[in-house]
RNA sequence: GGCCGAUUCGUCUAGCGGUUAGGACAUCGCCCUUUCACGGCGGUAACACGGGUUCGAUUCCCGUAUCGGUCACCA
């Protein structure tokens, strides 16, 4: 029997929460549901330098945004409360004194000044690394190498410290990712870490494999950034003597540039025009604007369906799915191994997929606030069959009014290039006949019934419908090309239509 | 540079010893249509390289190359 799954999603919060934060948290998410797990939330806060105000609610709003539901987390609780980890500051440094007690770590006075100049010594002397480890660490100011006496004397007086671990010389470690398989490493990789900060809170290290450990969290995902400190964290369970519950890690393939070299960046947002966020972002310090998908007029089921595949694939040919279809097809086991660039193409086409789902109702006051931003008043009922006339054309609900636009208004130009080659005699001729019987006519509106008019219309005009369509077309809306025109004719209205009609029979004979 | 990881069409990917190497985005062509889109149909396009193992390697092993990550009192 195995424990219920628990898996955390631990941002740290220095800023607004980056794409691959959200995939990274989705696939967490995902994970939880499938195997009837919960997913937690732990602000991992513990460099005070690094603080930036609403960056926590921007996290939490963000992965609500996506329909990503926190089961337990600052903002809902949860009994393994506080999850921010610059409350728990008593719960590390007892780890911590407990590794200095049972002699797996120890305490170290060094000041940044001596750290740089030992690691600039042995640079040169061209050694394979310059770390703090089991040989140099001999030659540092610890209590490692200073009498217990001293060491007693500099704490007491309150001089600033570390805890670092005391990583074994010569140590095979070992982990199996549940993507990667098995991958090993040598203690000698590893320096002697720092696990207590001189300010008393403790370092990543320390305080995420307490905290997982502490809070029965079953599966570690996080992104392959963490792989190298990954057997540092496996000795650290090791000798908190927590290693036969530790959790089993899987480690995310990152999302790299969309073109070029390097993981995505906010950079790369800019150039690229594209948001790498999920939500806007004001930068609290600089005022600095930062995009975000869902003001991009993203839908956020679309970069769900587009995140989820980066990196993941159900192994079928299935290209559009829920979020509850995702959480039913998903496994690690499908998570691709190599880093996947960022095609904002595809995001864009998944939001086409999902815009045309939408109801006509649900998109169209976006129609209503544009045309009215613009100067159009519209009626909400205009915007809902604008929409429905358009939706299916866009990857976006803001493309809908751009396209929309001859409806609001009479021409005031006409294409001259569609002028030149289709407004001829049978054209004039045309556009007369229809303005007439529209004159008499007083049937309903619509779509249906203005199709059978101007056939008819036109056939006892004897002019072929095929050949003055796109005069028409131009006549009333100025272009060539757009949206069908029955229906565009009815939004417009038969009033409407008329004076177009003749203002075009004026202006371009 | 050390360590770790990755490598299938331009991009996201399927493949888990024998396939005409499949799908999607993008791209190109055709069809549909009153036009432009949408949509439908079809085309171009990939196993990084070199050694093994094997009757047989895209698939397994080892090198090489390339790319990525990481080497802080940041996460």
């Amino acid at each position: 029997m195995s424990n219920p799954v628990r898996v955390r999603f631990a941002p740290s919060p220095t800023g607004p929460l980056h794409i691959g934060g959200v995939r990274t948290a989705l696939y967490n998410y995902l994970f939880a549901r499938k195997m009837g797990g919960k997913m937690l939330l732990r602000i991992e806060d513990t460099d005070q330098n690094r603080f930036v105000p609403g960056a926590e609610d921007y996290i939490i709003e963000a992965l609500k945004w996506v329909g990503i539901q926190i089961d337990e987390g600052q903002s809902v609780g949860g009994p393994d409360a506080p999850y921010r980890q610059s409350e728990r500051k008593e719960i590390y440094q007892k780890e911590a004194f407990r590794l200095v007690d049972e002699g797996k770590a120890y305490y170290a006075f060094d000041t940044p000044e001596e750290l740089d100049a030992m690691r600039q010594r042995l640079e040169e002397a061209n050694a394979p690394a310059a770390q703090y480890n089991a040989i140099t660490r001999l030659q540092m100011k610890n209590s490692l190498t200073l009498p217990a006496a001293d060491v007693k004397a500099r704490i007491d007086a309150g001089d600033p410290y570390v805890i670092r671990l005391k990583t074994p010389r010569k140590e095979e470690v070992r982990l199996n990712d549940l993507i990667r398989g098995w991958v090993n490493v040598h203690s000698s990789a590893i320096d002697d870490k720092v696990l207590l900060k001189s300010d008393g809170l403790p370092t990543y290290h320390l305080a995420n494999v307490v905290d997982d450990h502490l809070m029965g969290i079953t599966h570690v995902i996080r992104g392959e950034e963490w792989l190298p400190s990954a057997p540092l964290h496996v000795l650290l369970y090791r000798y908190l003597g927590w290693e036969s519950t530790m959790p089993q890690f899987a480690h995310l393939p990152l999302l790299l540039k969309p073109e070029g070299n390097g993981k995505l960046s906010k950079r790369d947002a800019d150039l690229g025009g594209f948001p790498v966020f999920p939500l806007e972002w004001t930068d609290p310090f600089t005022g600095t604007v930062a995009r975000g998908f869902r003001e991009d007029g993203y839908l956020p089921q679309a970069l769900v369906n587009f995140l989820a595949f980066l990196g993941w694939n159900p192994g079928t040919e299935q290209e559009l799915f829920t979020m509850d279809e995702l959480i039913e097809a998903f496994s690690i086991e499908n998570i691709h191994k190599g880093g996947a660039r960022f095609d904002v193409e595809k995001a864009k086409w998944f939001n086409h997929q999902y815009i045309r789902q939408q109801t006509d109702a649900s998109l169209a006051p976006v129609v209503q606030q544009a045309a009215e931003g613009a100067g159009f008043p519209c009626t909400l009922e205009k915007a809902t069959k604008i929409t429905a006339l358009l939706k299916e054309r866009v990857n976006f609900a803001h493309e809908i009014f751009p396209e929309a636009r001859t409806i609001f208004y009479s021409p005031d130009s006409y294409d001259e290039a569609v002028r030149a080659a289709k407004w001829n005699a049978d054209a004039q001729g045309a556009a007369t006949a229809f303005r007439d019987a529209l004159n008499t006519y007083e049937g309903e509106f619509m779509a249906d019934a203005i199709k059978h008019l101007l056939a008819e219309t036109l056939q006892q005009a004897g002019i072929k419908q095929g050949k003055v369509m796109q005069a028409m077309r131009l006549a009333l809306t100025g272009t060539g090309a757009g949206p069908d025109l029955m229906l565009t004719m009815e939004i417009i209205g038969r009033e409407e239509t008329l004076i177009r009609l003749n203002r075009a029979l004026e202006r371009l004979n």
